[in-house]
DNA sequence: ATAATTTTTTAGATAAGACTAAAATTATTT
DNA sequence: AAATAATTTTAGTCTTATCTAAAAAATTAT
């Protein structure tokens, strides 16, 4: 069994990982979990001891096999129960987020298969990330960001990398949502902003916004 | 904000008084919380201190206005979540309250009330007992203990004492359930034991388990 | 290559919550 | 009303997870 704290720490390491892949910093950890190095570096010599993870000092960790499994589970859990607030409960895809962080921490093996199997087998979160199964498998989707689309081309909104509550609520106000169509209009090459059709409607995004939506196309 | 350590005490401190009244005493909370009566004394103090409870050296607590409250709230979370794996991700009655236990201590006014009304405003939790509402509010329902009926009378299964899984399995086996019509044939008056009518069915049962159910009559 | 900077680790401290053992208080017997 | 027993509190220790400050190692710049 897990504590919270070792279980956020590895969830954390699990993400930086996806990102930078192997070989992850006591830094980025410490900044990501928004603590001290010296508190990861406490916490990640206890997590090597249970062989969650491989450590040498001053060398960066990278989860073993384990750990990953382990780090895998709370991510179901955890976009499992996202669905939940937004398909049964009513929460907007902006509220979500604090409230999964707790039940993502819930132990029991029956609770996490009965909700899977109650919301019909999800294989997205209200975000567009994938949902583990229970072998810890998922699908890897096509994505590319949107900044990356080029003028004159159509591509449907799959995602976010970028949760926050106020970005996702500058989403919701611009019409921006999951399986939208957009096309783009034109290209700043200055500072990279981009004109885009939503809807039928025409706006200007930023390139900060650009880069925190995933299309397909 | 109060945390795991501090809910538990309040929640074991709330069932306490509705079976003893008020002036709880220290050992009582202690075996309670399966902890040490040292523990206790320094925890009552921190709630004292937070004003949830009224708290004299050797005379026992008293929960205040607003530690009755926030108790209420968390037996109201507990008992909504009972309902929800009950209800919809087909847990039995025996299997539900270790994860409530876990359940109840999530934070999120929202969660609470939109499950409350996804689940259709419960009334009463599995186990028989009442769910209070957003205000702490709850219906008290007439009901004895089945060891009180006398020979020749009918009842209906109204709730449960003891909530233990091994309890809950042995009223399964013997189809016990709420709102099942129960007759009592004869009383053993050497041990108590009962004689009773169940579905057509005549089983015998001990003073024990007949203490540990509620009826209606 | 050495100096300066950044990153990481160690050492020691703190807070929450639990424990043990002993002291203080209250309750019960005789 | 003492004496004994039970309960409760105090004092001090332990663990977990955090922190600060300083030391050690690695990286970057001159």
């Amino acid at each position: 069994m897990f504590s919270l704290s070792e279980e956020n720490y590895l969830k954390s390491i699990y993400h930086l990982e996806a990102v930078h892949g192997k070989g992850i910093s006591t830094n980025s950890i410490a900044k990501k979990l928004d603590t001290k190095a010296s508190s990861v570096t406490d916490m990640i010599k206890k997590l090597a001891q249970k062989e969650m993870l491989v450590y040498k000092r001053y060398q960066g960790v990278s989860l073993t096999k384990l750990g990953r499994k382990e780090a895998t589970n709370i991510v179901r859990k955890h976009r499992l129960w996202e669905v939940f607030l937004v398909d049964k409960l009513n929460f907007s895809w902006d509220e979500v987020h604090d409230v999964a962080e707790q039940l993502e921490h819930i132990k029991s093996p029956k609770l996490i298969d009965e909700l899977d199997a109650f919301l019909d087998f999800p294989k997205m979160d209200p975000h567009g990330d994938p949902i583990p199964d229970k072998e810890g498998n998922f699908q890897k989707i096509e994505k590319k960001l949107l900044s990356t689309l080029e003028e004159g081309k159509i591509g449907i909104c799959v995602g976010v990398d970028d949760s926050s509550s106020d970005f996702l609520k500058y989403l919701d106000k611009n019409n921006i949502s999951l399986g939208q169509k957009v096309k783009v209009v034109s290209k700043e090459s200055f500072d990279g902003s981009l004109t885009i059709v939503i809807n039928t409607k025409e706006i200007t995004i930023s390139k900060k916004i650009s880069n925190n939506i995933y299309i397909q196309s």
